[in-house]
DNA sequence: ATATAAAGTGAAGCACAATTCACAATACGA
DNA sequence: TCGTATTGTGAATTGTGCTTCACTTTATAT
């Protein structure tokens, strides 16, 4: 059985290699980069020191890997979120929702990217960080983007500009979910309580777009 | 002239231990906690590594030295900007301002400052994080309670809640710092950019308090 | 079954950096 | 001026943890 295009021993690894960075991801996030030696992830992972090198030239290029994969993930889940629907509103409303969810369920992992990405990183030489920070620069342009359409479309009031509105957007996310991570608030469970904050005064006063939909979920809880 | 409380000697050694600080912060911000040796600090600041250690039991205790105490000026000069004005818009709006003003003009500290606020740092076994946070958390509190009183008096709409109200508004203004310090973008020198992103709706459309003041610097530079 | 190659191991080497402390320089009072 | 106390010094100590590599174990082919 030749067949598949990846050898039994080639799916060995790459298992392998998931642990190993599973492991490494637990450690990094849990003590931080110059926290975490070696020796503990080699253990964490049930494999010896020398092992590990094997599969990654150094302690850096594992971090690297780890978080660069990781992000990928994010990043590419984000972006199918702007693609959903034809409305705008609808394409914001599911940035949060996505964000939320796909962070929330991996939260050791936003410890780093949220170091990596937010305040300045200096865990790695040169690189990673900057790399970084431009994919989710991409990211926020592309919510810019959504803002613009909608401008464009007239659903949306100019109230400032696209790029502004979508950093507010996201900073905003991030928020909530460091509020979060510490314990002290939940994410709302609806995109609503956040999108409100925009739209009230955004969407011009006559749009019927988001009126449908929110008018449940907007004030009562106050 | 016995008379000054401190002596000369007691002077002395506060400026030397301000140099010491400065030239941590100065290394620290550019390269990190873990990245920056003692070594390094004391020929920064001009003096022996031992001389370090008679000023600060060690490492740790000297960066928390440094960040506590800076983010203490950070703090007190931000719950100054609430107190300027009895009108809610205005505090707001002076929040935003001086939070602009103190941090641009402390770039390097704001590096760390982030670091330790927002994404998760492990520069310190304990303690200091959490305690910035807690302060960070207080000031944010502070804010809330300014929305608050906005809407007591009716010149807020309730469109979220006071405290989520307030997180959005300091992350914004730390979205719009970010951007700033990457060389992204500049930090918009009217607090209004900002405000607007809450104001267009938040405040009752027929509140005469902020339009006279905003009208101006509201929209035209779409 | 045996030979050969590939994978896995972990103790030892090595570099680096925090901290100490015996000593030197300096300040201060008599 | 001299003796003592205070302050400042930096080489040596010590600990830690990344990385290497000679060896063992396991897999594969004949």
């Amino acid at each position: 059985m030749p067949g598949k295009k990846t050898s039994r021993r080639e799916r060995e690894k790459q298992q392998q290699r998931k642990e190993m960075l599973e492991a490494a991801l637990q450690l990094f996030s849990e003590k931080g980069y110059h926290n975490a030696s070696m020796q503990e992830i080699a253990e964490q992972a049930e494999f010896a020191v020398g092992t590990l090198y094997k599969f990654f030239k150094n302690k850096e290029e594992m971090y690297k890997a780890l978080v660069t994969e990781q992000a990928d993930r994010f990043h590419v889940a984000l972006g199918a979120s702007l693609e959903t629907s034809k409305d705008e509103v609808e394409q914001l409303r599911n940035y949060i929702q996505v964000k939320g969810e796909v962070f929330m369920s991996n939260d050791s992992f936003i410890r780093l990217y949220f170091a990596e990405t937010r305040g300045a990183s200096f865990n790695i030489k040169a690189g990673l960080d900057s790399e970084l920070r431009d994919r989710h620069y991409q990211m926020v342009q592309r919510v810019a983007a959504v803002f613009a359409q909608g401008m464009e479309k007239g659903q949306f009031q100019r109230i400032a500009e696209p790029y502004h509105l979508a950093v507010a957007l996201d900073s905003l996310c991030n928020a909530f979910l460091s509020n979060w991570l510490e314990g002290r608030d939940s994410y709302p469970e609806s995109p609503d309580i956040i999108l409100n904050i925009f739209f009230q005064g955004l969407l011009v006063p006559e749009s019927p777009v988001i009126s449908e939909r929110t008018t449940n979920n907007t004030l009562e809880q106050l």
